[in-house]
RNA sequence: GGCUCGUUGGUCAAGGGGUCAAGACGCCGCCCUCUCACGGCGGAAUCAGGGGUUCGAGUCCCCUACGAGCUGCCA
């Protein structure tokens, strides 16, 4: 059996949505998984859609996910170029199409924009959406009687001209697909499809065969959005003699509207993710899962326990609608079970963001880490560090913390001339010194402890408790913050 | 309009004719607890509809409905 091989092969023209990720991590694991090559061909046919720095975010993009290419522009593996437009200038793909025309399996075109226009025909109301107004056109195969003087002539006028492919009109064409099965359509419905445009270029999908064909790539990996046009290739492959690679033609991914995703949905791009303070990791690990699922029912995997237990085989028909919300779940997974030492690196920019103060970052990075689901959430969460925010008295009272103003005061006016009393602001030696008046006076955790947190933080709920943040504010700010509150107390308690 | 594909809880899904239809996210409740999280336990919630085939159908066939994709000198 020869060795497997995939390929990804984006169209520079911007970022890296979703579906392309996924299509390119199944491409990857399909290789991995059977020890095969990972390869990345750019498809820079359309000049008119080319975006500077698409191929940069590409590159950047398996780099960040660790889809590691094992050929591509940067790393020959002897099946070059890699590039689209630089094997086009070696002339393949025309080459190839005259093949064709030879075979009477294509044929030039010369017909002018406004005579394909004329076979167009609308149907549908036009008073409608514009949405149901469509135009359906079938090319007529108008030029294909010219005859070979006729077709000599024109060339020699420098008539613009496209090769199309010659489709049977009767019979019917059967290709097979690891998911979908065999699916046959009537050659009839097949369109004369362009293969050389008029300016030189080949169309994606006849440059899409050739170079498979001549990568040796055995495994065609794509959207769903391709089955249509299927067909128009395996007629491709009968008309070369070559051998079909085997098709795995994914579902759909979809936004919450089942709708397939736009750039504009905002979490669209690999990059738009990141930016929202997902990890790479988890989004590999989610994405992997729209449309598989592991047989032995877990979730949360690394690449190479993807790699390891990934059977195409599996994937499934239908289309997944794009959770972000079981991807927050995935990422704060994640970030439970990172290293301190790695998340403590991956926080920092966004503690900075809000705090300026000296503070034990690390300890904050610590006590955020089992509570936030993305990066982004870091801020709101710890913005109490840097500067009190203003709170109401009310807050201190609690129903389930059996605390009210009067007693939240008595507890602030008894501790703080003990908090002022201590030197060693660790968490351990507050925690000692908190419990043990809890227990001379006989009350409750709570107690004691709500009117401090409150004081320290003026939030109603904080990463950490009372402990961790009063050593972490140290006593200057800590004692500082505890008379604020006794004053606010005090002034509405009297009013 | 035509062609093609799809349809298991709100979402991801397991399930290839025969236990009360797994599991996960989310949601709700309880426990833990100084708050919020974490963690633990429990709960509600699904085979689009209709016909067949069969002793028996989520699983096979047909029809309908709904959804999606394609119908570009885009990919």
């Amino acid at each position: 059996m020869s060795k497997v091989r995939t390929r990804y092969a984006p169209s520079p023209t911007g970022r890296m949505h979703v579906g392309n990720l996924r299509t390119a991590l199944y491409e990857y694991l399909i290789a991995k998984h059977e020890d095969g090559d990972f390869i990345l061909r750019i498809e820079d046919t359309d000049q008119e859609r080319y975006v500077d720095g698409a191929i940069d975010i590409i590159y950047r993009t398996l780099e960040g996910t660790g889809l590691i290419h094992d050929e591509g522009p940067d790393k020959d593996g002897g099946y070059g170029p890699y590039v689209q437009s630089e094997r086009m200038a070696s002339g393949i793909y025309l080459d190839y199409a005259k093949k064709l025309v030879d075979k009477g399996a294509a044929y030039y075109c010369f017909c002018t924009k406004e005579r394909l226009d004329s076979l167009k025909k609308a149907f549908g109301d036009s008073d409608d959406s514009k949405e149901d107004y469509k135009e359906i056109i079938k090319y007529d195969k108008h030029c294909l009687h010219l005859s070979k003087e006729e077709i000599e002539d024109k060339l020699a006028q420098n008539i613009p001209y496209v090769i199309r492919q010659n489709n049977p009109l009767e019979g019917s064409t059967t290709f097979h697909d690891a998911i979908f099965g065999s699916i046959t359509v009537d050659n009839e419905e097949l369109d004369d499809m362009i293969l050389i445009k008029s300016d030189g270029y080949p169309t994606y999908n006849f440059a899409n065969v050739v170079d498979d064909h001549m990568m040796k790539i055995t495994h065609v990996v794509r959207g769903n959005e391709y089955l249509s046009s299927t067909p128009k290739y395996t007629r491709l492959y009968q008309d070369f003699g070559w051998e079909e690679p085997v098709y795995v033609h994914l579902p759909l991914i979809t936004n919450e509207e089942h709708k397939k995703l736009s750039k504009r949905s905002g979490h669209a791009s690999y990059e738009d993710l990141i930016e929202q303070g997902f990890i790479s990791e988890a989004i590999v690990n989610f994405v992997a899962l729209l449309g598989w699922s592991s047989p032995n029912n877990t979730e949360i995997m690394s690449l190479e326990e993807l790699i390891r237990d990934f059977d195409y085989r599996n994937i499934n028909k239908s289309p997944a609608v794009f959770d972000i919300v079981k991807l927050r779940w995935m990422n704060s997974e994640y970030i439970k079970m990172m290293d301190g030492d790695k998340f403590f690196n991956m926080a920092l920019p966004y503690i900075k963001e809000v705090i300026s103060k000296d503070l034990d970052y690390r300890r904050i990075s610590d006590l955020i880490k089992t509570r936030i689901e993305t990066l982004c959430d870091i801020g709101e969460m710890i913005d109490f560090f840097e500067e009190l925010p203003e709170y109401n008295v009310e807050m201190f009272t609690h129903k389930k913390m059996k605390t009210n103003t009067e007693s939240s005061l008595k507890v602030l006016r008894d501790l703080l001339p003990r908090f002022e009393a201590l030197e060693d602001y660790s968490e351990a030696s507050i925690e000692s010194l908190i419990k043990s008046y809890v227990s001379e006076k006989e009350i409750k955790n709570g107690q004691g402890l709500w009117p401090v947190r409150t004081a320290i933080s003026g939030k109603q709920s904080t990463p950490g408790g009372a402990y961790e943040i009063m050593s972490i504010l140290g006593k200057e700010e800590s004692l500082c913050r505890i008379r604020l509150a006794i004053d606010m107390l005090e002034k509405a308690i009297n009013e």
